[in-house]
DNA sequence: CTTCTTCTGGACTTGCTAGTCCATTTTTAG
DNA sequence: CTAAAAATGGACTAGCAAGTCCAGAAGAAG
């Protein structure tokens, strides 16, 4: 069993380590850096996490994919108006260009083996979550009529999630948010344009006009 | 001076190095595995790669960069005809559900660490070329009228490129290429739309249509 | 032929890191 | 109060993998 002390340890470890590997990257995160950092020691550390390594890794990348979905919010859960879907837009935008080149959950995917169950359970429950929010967003705009009726929802919030994924995968390796922006503003459009065959209810954008 | 011997050498590390990470994922692959697999030793390894095991990892990257342009084509550089968009967007796809779940270059990239000068040399090669493909191919279709003048073909390209590499990222992770496929029909629904709110030459597809 | 360079092989060193173990202190509960 | 359970600290081990070194074979050059 495990005392509020002793579950107080067990957070200040996941957290040191989410830190630790935000600063430095996974492959150059030890276990030492980690009780260093937390004043704790490998004593704790296997205390708490007896499956090692891998066990805390797994948290880490459990604690930061809620993270990537908070700092989302409000936003997310209410995309029922085009300006809440551009404060979304930019939400995720600032989010990543805070980030920089560093995607803790995406290097620990990797580190942890994208094949791994754990490891395609965290994924899929973010990426689940994600697109779940922005179909939800689709649909109650095209219940207003702001949002072509025909489209499929579930396609184009799957085609949204993917596309911001992709960018921010650039933005990491290239520094530069221009692929994010570029990729958010263009699926905007196409929402709204998507209106605009139907009927001139909704407002276009100027983002990806010459 | 390399000799012949010596360059045939040299690329056989590079193709062993990379076939080895295909098979077992970077991480897992030791400068020990490769030797064995290519009857070469630790001293051929830093004869050839004085750098060490991050040197021969950049080569194997830069090899692998190659490979993702490489199975694009021909349709990549010759993106003139709805056709030929479609033949690409299935060969995206095929490579992609071939490869699984290992994206050697992804993971080359993650090792090498993103923020590396010579790490995002490498991906901004790649980017670079893939988006100066597109825009071409949406450049000629403008010419044609077949996608909207008034469309911004480098962002729409932009958009494009991030948007394949979060399919990628995603099948990566899952396992499922829906997301790849949604994206890019997305992608490809967009475009042939925007020549609709212009004129009627375009064909559209039913893609995302329910 | 012979000399110099390049290529090849593998044994060895060094350093690091995950994981183990156990002794000690603190907390909980009856 | 006391005994059991949980928390803590750190020294220790084992194994692995990167990188070094050197001796000898093969090949080019004159």
């Amino acid at each position: 069993m495990l005392t509020a002390k002793g579950t107080a340890t067990r957070q200040r470890i996941i957290d040191g380590a989410a830190a630790e590997i935000r600063d430095r990257g996974v492959a150059a995160t030890t276990l030492d850096d980690v009780c260093g950092r937390t004043a704790t020691s490998k004593g704790h550390l296997f205390h708490y996490f007896p499956g090692g390594r891998e066990q805390l890794l797994l948290a880490v990348a459990d604690r930061e994919a809620w993270r990537v979905l908070e700092d989302q919010q409000p936003h997310l859960s209410r995309l029922t108006t085009w300006h809440a879907w551009q404060a979304w837009r930019d939400a995720v935008v600032h989010r990543y260009q805070q980030q920089g080149v560093h995607c803790p959950l995406g290097v620990l995917i990797t580190e942890l083996g994208r094949g791994t169950p754990a490891a395609q359970a965290v994924t899929g429950r973010l990426i689940g979550q994600w697109q779940d929010d922005l179909q939800a967003g689709i649909a109650s705009m095209q219940q207003r009529g702001q949002i072509a009726g025909e489209l499929n929802a579930e396609r184009t919030a799957a085609a949204i999630v993917a596309a911001v994924q992709g960018g921010v995968t650039i933005l990491m390796s290239t520094g530069s948010s221009a692929h994010l922006e570029a990729t958010l503003d263009t699926a905007l459009l196409f929402l709204k344009s998507s209106a605009l065959d139907a009927g001139p209810d909704a407002t276009p954008s100027e983002g990806n006009r010459k």
